[in-house]
DNA sequence: AGACTGAGTTAGGTATACTTAACTCTGGAA
DNA sequence: TTCCAGAGTTAAGTATACCTAACTCAGTCT
């Protein structure tokens, strides 16, 4: 296995996490750009780069798109792993509260060798899952699949359980945090506002409703328990 | 404190280190270019880059060699304290041996944080000193200053007490290990092979007499205890 | 079918940090 | 005091990964 840059690791990890919450085949420039903070032209070139390498990483389709060739997902699996390996890692031995296991991880993942990663694997048990509730791939690429959808798609009436939440936004995190909303939460939808308006939940973590906005229910993610 | 490239940090670690352990005031291109391992154009290079720019990290003149402003001294005690840290950490918390620890510091020391610098600080409860024996600077830039000698230099009769040893060839690191000669480990110079001969010494490790190579000794520091 | 718009690309340029090859300086020995 | 070897520098070029500005494409709307 070549090692590869930094950039060029952040690049296939956007890929790949884009597609998993676009649902989409294939990967737009903007939403790259987007996402790793660079223009759209230097997206366009890294892409050209890449799909010229002889490493085979990306299928790039000019003003298509592009999109993970197995070898590729692969890798970005790998630096998946890494990624929450550490975040949970940082929780678990050093303390670290979940909104501030991202950033650290981010400089980590890119740096430290297979013997860390099975140290610290070894270390937590092999874990499953993340501090943030995202399932953390095995060693050779396997990721088990999850029932899981948006909290905002959860119909009025229905129960869930939290699986996940986004660990981008530490701002989010806190405030979810403070709610007691982290997996493995259970919760019911009471009743959905108009025009995509605060969507009221009820959990035994608050006596009373909450209310939470569009931007929030985006970014957590529940399996549903019962269709009352 | 603006952020430096890992190269930058590398630089004045190695002008640090190749300093202390020449003596020399001036740091040359030469042994800079062979502890970096890249050639001596691009030494020149850096320096030249560094001693330009506005950081006043060196005082570098042509032909002359280099040296560390009292600003770059402390970048560079900033990072060679990330790198003791970690190492100290990594045997302590992941159970890696002292001659593994090395090159997995090297790649961290240039990505943690001050906050996972502080965690890991605190966790090992403010050591004083790494796996090695090398001392690990304070947050302020402090070292305690030792009076450590090369025991190449330890004369015939003379007692001394192992209080450091390079963390650079694993190899050595192994073979010191097996003979039991770390730190604090005392021992006695009992004769002097001709022509740079091997050294002999006695340790409580050992019933038999050790003999040890100048490459070994070299890269082994005693604090002199008597003076037979 | 044509035009518009947002997404995407191209062209040209920057910064970092490295290389090789050829040249120059410095300090010690003859 | 000159010469020479090794240390150091310069010049030119490479690779990576980013930028801005200007252009083009694809798909939709009319």
């Amino acid at each position: 296995m070549p090692r590869h840059s930094p950039a060029v690791e952040d690049y296939l990890k956007a890929i790949y996490e884009i597609r998993q919450e676009a649902g989409a085949k294939l990967v737009g420039t903007a939403a790259l750009a987007e996402k790793l903070g660079v223009t759209r032209a230097s997206v366009t070139g890294m892409l050209k780069k890449l799909a010229a390498s002889t490493e085979h990483l990306i299928v790039y389709t000019r003003y298509r798109g592009v999109r993970l060739t197995p070898k590729g997902e692969k890798t970005a699996l790998e630096v998946i792993r890494h990624h929450r390996l550490l975040e949970t890692y940082l929780t678990a031995a050093l303390g670290y509260s979940w909104d501030q296991v991202h950033t650290e991880a981010d400089h980590l993942e890119h740096v430290i060798s297979e013997d860390f990663e099975e140290r610290i694997a070894a270390f937590l048990g092999h874990p499953q899952s993340d501090p943030h509730g995202a399932p953390i791939p095995q060693r050779d690429g396997s990721l088990p699949a999850r029932r899981e959808i948006r909290l905002t798609d959860l119909a009025v009436g229905q129960e869930g359980a939290i699986s996940r939440v986004s660990d981008r936004d530490p701002e989010l995190l806190r405030y979810l945090d403070r709610l007691g909303l982290r997996p493995p939460q259970r919760l019911r939808v009471l009743e959905r506002g108009p025009f995509d308006g605060p969507l009221h939940i009820q959990s035994s973590t608050s006596p009373s409703v909450i209310a939470l906005s569009r931007r929030v229910t985006d970014d957590v993610y529940v399996v549903v328990l019962s269709v009352n």
